[in-house]
DNA sequence: CTGAAAGCGCTTACAG
DNA sequence: CTGAAAGCGCTTACAG
């Protein structure tokens, strides 16, 4: 107790009192709000300086009712994916004077439940969520709490506005790159079952299947660690011990794409040679794959930027007119696809 | 405006109205602190459930002077280490009922800068850093500011508190594991040359090099992207140009190991055939990369449960005996390395 | 077992 | 161009 009144801080009322103005003077002076004359504002400074004063932030919101902090709700930190997101949200953030705090949801349900009750009770002016499990009531619970949000790779719901890429698109450009290359039989190993993005994507690959006239469909879902090595591991390994092997594999992830290698190179496999591969994200780790991964580009930058702007906007009390944003992706062929 | 105050949350004050007692009582049951009735208790709690009352965490900050909020300041979180630390973190501080706010550096040093002073200002109770460009200032800083702080495999002061692994003894174990299957060319990519943990790892590799009695010595230093892929790619592909290849490659990270993986492998050499790869930080990427790689696993969550314990210390006003805390590697031997 | 009062450090109208 | 006052929503002694 002694220590921390010893160590106390300026206050603005110390600023005040030094440079001889009120304490709304020194107010306008740090926030440069209303008029004040350049010698009372230098002499202001010269105390802000002599006291080391800094503006207490909690103060300020206190009076402010805002925060400048915004909530990043996410799956999975871990998973490239979502901390390229998150570093581009933070960047984006930090652009417009907001600083993010990190609710990693991991796979504990519970954990997504008590980082929602927190984002309602007022520490975060927005709330960013990347790809949790999507169920109806997290929606209705923001929209009952009134909190401003923003989905990227969730839910598409038309209450709350949403940013992903075209993961239909996306995987019929995945699946149709195959079928170009002469591939038939095509398997595709899946993120999750209940995951949107994971039914889009799979939905993207049956569809090109059906457009080029194919019956085989073949899909393996992760039954752990949703979008990562070992979901793409186990299901490779499952498909290697199946009479048909196909010819190429359609992965949700180049993270379940680089597992599957992984399961494809133990069982004296190449890709290309023996099977083809398609991943999806384009992540760093499939530019220096061996081979490297033929995948989809996520345009992450711009879904985190649409994501902030859409936020800023909401919480800013502006209703923004489109909200239900899709990106368009990109194909980039690399060394694991070859013609059949 | 109208907006806003239409939807104004219920305070402390409805709540004490709706029941019919003062806000301390309120206070108290919310809180569960002092002695109130169950028959009050009762009132209190159907109170708050039908006014949907939530406590302000920022009024709460406000008087309590503290905010329950560690501050995060990585140097990069899309890099696998650093998100598994974050996500360690946030885990550890969750089951303390602490929040995170990541503050992501990036190559940007200013951002960290910017972000010092923001932890100084009071937003959140204490900081934890993780391996941002070591300089001196940093700590001093810190120390004036009286900012609490713990480091993560940063630089080694004594008056901030320090969590690492062993680097000199963990490169160590990696040179040595090579030199015991018959290398005597072992050359040593590094991560930076001005990190710390980069130094320590190099002077790990020249120790045991030294012990028995190998003179060769040849340190590549990453010139951009610390730690990253392309760092090791680049400095493989260097490697590839000189005459003399070495028998095997420790390098200071797994991704730069992997990127060295795709340089040998346009070269069209083999690991661990043509040379042998040790990695450091036994990521996930270790084990699924082909062929497996043998690396040097650190004790991440360890890490992350030591720093957040010394940094609730810190912030509760004690002062942790041990403040300098180094733990022990493990070398993982995986398929990347060969007898020679 | 419960209430009245002060105050945390700011900002925001408003007055002069 | 500057100041006096109210108040944001809590918690903390203190009194009864």
């Amino acid at each position: 107790m002694e220590r921390l009144l010893a160590s106390k801080t300026a206050t603005m009322r110390d600023v005040a009192g030094l440079a001889r103005v009120s304490v709304q003077t020194v107010s306008c002076v740090v926030n440069r709000t209303g008029t004040i004359s350049p010698e009372t504002r230098e002499r202001v400074w010269n105390a802000i300086e002599q006291l080391n004063y800094r503006r207490d932030p909690i103060a300020r919101s206190m009076r402010t009712r805002q925060t400048r902090l915004i909530g990043l709700l996410v799956l999975d930190i871990t998973n490239p994916v979502h901390s390229i997101i998150a570093s581009a949200v933070e960047a984006c953030s930090f652009a417009e004077d907001y600083k993010v705090v990190l609710y990693n949801v991991g796979e504990d349900v519970q954990r997504e439940r008590e980082y929602l009750a927190a984002a309602a009770e007022g520490l975060i002016d927005g709330l960013i969520i990347v790809n949790t499990t999507d169920r109806e009531d997290t929606t209705t619970f923001l929209k009952n709490e009134k909190v401003a949000a923003v989905l990227i790779d969730c839910l598409a719901t038309t209450t709350i506005p949403t940013v992903a890429v075209d993961n239909v698109k996306a995987a019929y450009l995945a699946t149709r790159h195959l079928i170009e290359q002469g591939h038939r039989r095509i398997t595709h190993i899946s993120g999750s079952a209940t995951n949107l993005m994971a039914q889009q994507r799979q939905q993207g690959y049956e569809q090109a299947m059906a457009d080029y006239g194919l019956t085989y469909r073949k899909v393996l879902v992760a039954r752990s660690q949703q979008w990562h090595y070992r979901a793409g591991y186990e299901s490779m390994q499952e498909l290697l011990h199946d009479d048909g092997l196909p010819t190429a594999i359609f992965a949700a992830s180049d993270l379940m794409a680089i597992g599957a290698y992984r399961a494809i190179a133990e069982a004296g496999l190449r890709v290309p040679d023996d099977v083809s591969v398609v991943g999806f994200d384009d992540i760093e780790a499939a530019s220096y794959a061996v081979p490297a991964l033929t995948t989809i580009r996520q345009p992450f930058a711009e879904i985190a930027a649409k994501a902030v702007s859409l936020l800023l906007q909401l919480i800013g009390g502006e209703d923004p007119e489109i909200t239900q944003i899709l990106l368009p992706p990109e194909l980039i062929v690399r060394q694991s696809t070859r013609e059949v």
